[in-house]
DNA sequence: TAGTGGTCTAGACCACTGG
DNA sequence: CAGTGGTCTAGACCACTAT
């Protein structure tokens, strides 16, 4: 009498999203491969087409799927991970004449582009306050907004936040800083850079952040707030990263000590 | 006539969505707050309960709101972040007694616990055996998987794995593998942790993380996968971490150059 | 133009929470 | 118990994509 082992009968929209899980990880569908429609998924599961379509939202939030409005539902390609390493701010790195994200953009045979829309002097967001050491309330800070784009999809988002009293009329209030870029400018203004911090979080994007990095719903950001600190232990330099976590991955190699 | 700047006239879902979003980025609703339910909502806009609904869905992809079976919607409490830093291998920590989770669960004012659901020799997963050169179709590994609490929330999972020659009638196989873990352990064989590497991706989680996670929808989590080099840059453990991103951020600080 | 996903309506029943 | 979110039905129209 006892059933084989329907501890909790699954929804309906449930059952689907899992049969079609099982068939995607069996490779039974492959990347690239269409899904049925969610009409034909209805009528296959006599369902109503709105829970068919829950069972597609389901795969969708997974990261497993994407939705093709008017083409179809698609299950995703894996993408190969861009990697950016502890040693993006090694010094060695300045020898090729490429900053670090040119040089990750070649290493994948990616055409890199960088956008810089804004350069202004602000207020500081309170956590970047707290590690530049800088006030809060006034506008202490230059803020430059960096976009980079691989083969002309977008990447990454970059805040860099310098004091203002040390970018004044400096050309790090430019969008060409010169050779080494900013950190060749710092070095000049007596900051060495020596150690670095960075704080690492992941979450879902805002909906500005998925609009600029063209996301498709189910894909988080990796978040680094990373802060330079010069030869006496100032820190000079804050900056956030935002990555989009489908392409995306860090890597830090350290020793232990 | 002409109204005020619907460039794009988006769908009430959306506009509810936008509404709420405002609203609770202006501090107008805080967090903890009830929102209103699915039928005032859908009332108030004079849309079907769906419509509301669909707004909610968009708001808690988003990681703002939450709902609660029975009770209601809620704005999302900022979650204090549980950090494992790059001291996390350090030595040093050893001194104090405590292992890095339990000695961070502490400083948080919660208790740790730690549970081991499984010690069992197995075939690796090919990133692994990549990382600690092995064979990855024999069973070459020890698997250790690990679940950390904090005051009884699961905070992560870690899949440890160790060669099987080693570890083989060692304590390595037992639940408690006494003084200083198994990195005390790993040290007896010679191995003497010199160098870590560690690889971080964002993704969404998989059911069985979700459910082991007790995540919420529209929290991803982080993955690290760390290798452990010893003093002849010989990898002697690949551990896979999977934290929730919602109550945990990474922290490395290292020096550059 | 036919087929797809995107959104919506107006109901319904269930499962859970709280007083 | 009333109120809430969770799920479902059976339609409908729209926007987009391919052919």
């Amino acid at each position: 009498m006892t059933s084989a082992r329907p501890s909790t009968p699954q929804p309906p929209s449930r059952r689907i999203a899992e049969d079609l899980r099982r068939q995607i990880e069996s490779g039974e569908r492959s990347p690239g491969d269409k899904l049925p429609s969610e009409r034909a998924l209805a009528e296959a599961y006599g369902a109503a087409r709105n829970t068919a379509r829950e069972a597609i939202r389901i795969l969708a939030e997974q990261g497993l799927v994407t939705a093709k409005h008017g083409s179809g539902v698609f299950v995703r390609e894996p993408q190969r991970l861009f990697r950016f390493g502890s040693d993006r701010y090694s010094l060695k790195n300045r020898e090729t004449g490429l900053t670090p994200f040119r040089l990750e953009a070649k290493k994948q045979g990616k055409v890199a582009r960088i956008e810089v829309p804004s350069i202004a002097r602000e207020k500081p967001p309170v956590d970047v306050a707290e590690r530049l050491k800088v006030p809060a309330d006034e506008e202490s800070v230059v803020h430059r907004e960096n976009h980079y784009f691989a083969d002309d999809e977008p990447v990454q988002i970059v805040s860099t936040y310098l004091r203002w009293d040390e970018a004044q009329g400096t050309l790090l209030m430019q969008p060409k800083t010169g050779k080494d870029g900013i950190y060749g400018r710092l070095e000049e203004l007596g900051h060495v850079m020596t150690r670095v911090r960075d704080e690492i979080s992941a979450r879902m994007p805002t909906p500005e952040e998925a609009a600029t990095l063209e996301l498709l719903p189910g894909v988080p950001v990796l978040e680094v707030l990373h802060t330079s600190l010069d030869q006496d232990g100032i820190p000079f330099e804050v900056s956030r990263y935002v990555h989009r976590a489908d392409q995306t991955g860090l890597l830090y190699e350290l020793p232990v000590e």
